[in-house]
RNA sequence: GGUCCGUUCGUCUAGGGGUUAGGACACCAGAUUUUCAUUCUGGUAACAGGGGUUCGAUUCCCCUACGGACUACCA
């Protein structure tokens, strides 16, 4: 029987989340989801030294905005606590002991200078690839070139020293990558690996294997930028001993830069204008604020919809997928082997998408949300406003910022499309209509409407020739949705008042 | 430089030995509309190049070019 599908997504708490590490998270649930197993989090934090306070918190906000929820975390706890690496930390030794005592780790004491000065070399004798590996080796300071009681007293003597795995000088590693196929690397290209740092922390390689295994982890879906260590990977299970239970591995293509070449990256987004992070970052270090998706506007189930799609298909026309339906559709098979180029165009279209499903009693908060205080509005006006206002907008904040005029009366009106379309005529017809409004029945915009017309049709007019004006007169700009609507929600006085204000202050266009 | 990975419209992609190479975003045009937007209809636009294999290659193989990742006591 085939064991329980277990994925974990491991960041390290060294800054905001970027998006393509939320993207890898999101395959990694809708893989759990899909396969009814679990997905745990893991923080890996070996290295102290890019500890970034609040990361980790960040981590977690971004994910539950996201809608992915965590079967084990540090903070749902689990059956393998704790989750955070260095918690972990006394585990981790022994294993790399092991490693020694079986002869494929080796301790090393190299100082910092001496491995500059030994690459300096290397490179000047027009080495290909300077690395400590099976021939450089012999040259170092470490437990395979000094005498046992030397290295013994070293150790004795507290002297700082790593251990490194000791890749072999010949072999062909092979592994199975579930988008790529067979991946071979020759040991040659691997070099000898650090696993225990100096200050007692293991480096990347050993904790994350050796979680993984501890965490009984079945599938592996990282960044690509992994691909190239994970043939290393594979040798430390070998000779963990693990290699039977090693889980299947799934390397996922980049995103990348909109523009230019290279990898998305934090700058990309100051430059070209859109957040590569999910949630507004300020780094505590460096005060340097990010804006995030979210406070940009964007829905986070248009949002993970938009991720699952850079580099992910169904194979079908359907484009528009909540949690769920991603869940029952996915498949790895189906993520695409090359770089996916970060697009915000569809990140926007997606949000249109979504906001346009959502009922108007939702959509009515966002607009009563951004309302500034004083301005009072009931929700069934917000409602009817929302609802007119839908097609048009991409953000909630939008609402808004494009229906101001339903709440204050224009203070200028654009002067261009009021020269334009200002005249005599018309503000002869608006004064009529204007005085005429009391003889309505209700006021409805169907019934202003045709009191309108029928007062044009009086003064010999046509319904185009004066709208525009009209538009400008009572919202002061040139665009928007239907303005008999617009009047009926903004009311009979109200409407009076502003026709009343823009006789006069448009009167110079009058021809 | 070395190692590994990749390459279908501008972008995300479907497809896969014989297709009018399909869809979406973006863009353009037309229709609708009181404006703008929406909506609808239509359009421009792609198999990186060269060799093989084959009756036939965009699809399979090789080479080249280009792109990407990695090359730390970072993850």
């Amino acid at each position: 029987m085939a064991r329980e599908v277990r994925v974990r997504f491991a960041p390290s708490p060294t800054g905001a989340l970027h998006i393509g590490g939320v993207r890898t998270a999101v395959y990694n649930y809708l893989f759990a989801k899909k396969m009814g197993g679990k997905m745990l989090l893991r923080i890996e934090d070996t290295d102290q030294t890019r500890f970034v306070p609040g990361a980790e918190q960040y981590i977690f906000d971004s994910l539950a905005w996201c809608g992915i929820e965590l079967d084990e975390s540090p903070v749902h706890g689990g059956p393998h606590a704790p989750y955070r690496q260095s918690e972990r930390k006394p585990i981790y030794l022994d294993y790399a002991l092991k490693l020694v005592a079986d002869g494929h780790a080796y301790y090393a004491f190299d100082t910092a200078a001496e491995l500059d000065e030994m690459r300096d070399r290397l490179k000047a004798a027009k080495v290909a690839t300077p690395q400590y590996n099976a021939i450089t080796r012999a040259t170092m300071s470490n437990s395979l070139t000094l005498p046992e009681d030397e290295v013994k007293r070293r150790l004795d003597s507290g002297e700082p020293y790593v251990i490194r795995l000791k890749v072999p000088r010949k072999e062909e590693i092979r592994l199975k990558d579930m988008i790529r196929g067979w991946v071979l690397v020759h040991s040659s290209a691997i070099d000898d690996k650090v696993l225990m740092k100096s200050d007692g922390m293991p480096t990347y390689h050993l904790a994350n294997i050796v979680d993984d295994h501890l965490m009984g982890i079945t599938h592996v879906i990282r960044g690509e930028e992994w691909l190239p260590s994970a043939p290393l990977h594979v040798l430390l299970y070998r000779y963990l001993g693990w290699e039977d239970t090693m889980p299947e591995f799934a390397h996922l293509p980049l995103l990348l830069k909109p523009d230019g070449n290279g990898k998305l990256s934090k700058r990309d987004g100051d430059k070209l204008g859109f957040p590569v992070f999910p949630l507004n970052w300020t780094d505590p270090a460096t005060a340097e604020k990010s804006s995030g998706y979210r406070e940009a506007g964007y829905l986070p189930d248009g949002f993970v919809n938009f991720l699952a799609f850079l580099g992910w298909n169904p194979g079908t026309q359907q484009e528009i997928f909540s949690m769920d339906e991603l869940v029952e559709a996915f498949s790895i098979e189906r993520i695409g082997k090359s770089g996916t180029r970060f697009d915000i165009q569809k990140a926007r279209w997606y949000n249109e998408q979504y906001l346009r499903a959502k009922p108007d009693a939702e959509l009515a908060q966002y607009l009563l949300e951004a309302l500034p205080d004083g301005i009072a509005c009931s929700e069934e006006r917000a409602e009817k406003i929302v609802g007119l206002m839908k097609e048009r907008v991409t953000f909630p904040q939008d609402f808004w910022k494009e229906a101001v005029y339903f709440f204050e009366a224009p203070t200028e009106y654009n002067e261009q499309v009021a020269a334009k379309k200002w005249s005599a005529a018309a503000a002869d017809v608006f004064l009529q209509f204007k005085n005429e409004l009391d003889s309505l029945p209700e006021f409805t915009a169907d019934n202003v409407k045709t009191l309108l017309l029928q007062i044009l049709e009086r003064n010999g007019l046509k319904i185009g020739q004066v709208m525009q004006a009209l538009r400008i007169a009572l919202t002061g700009v040139e665009a928007g949705p239907d303005l008999m609507a617009i009047i009926e929600i903004i009311g009979k006085n109200e409407t009076e008042q502003r026709i009343t204000a823009a006789l006069e202050r448009l009167a110079p266009y009058a021809k």
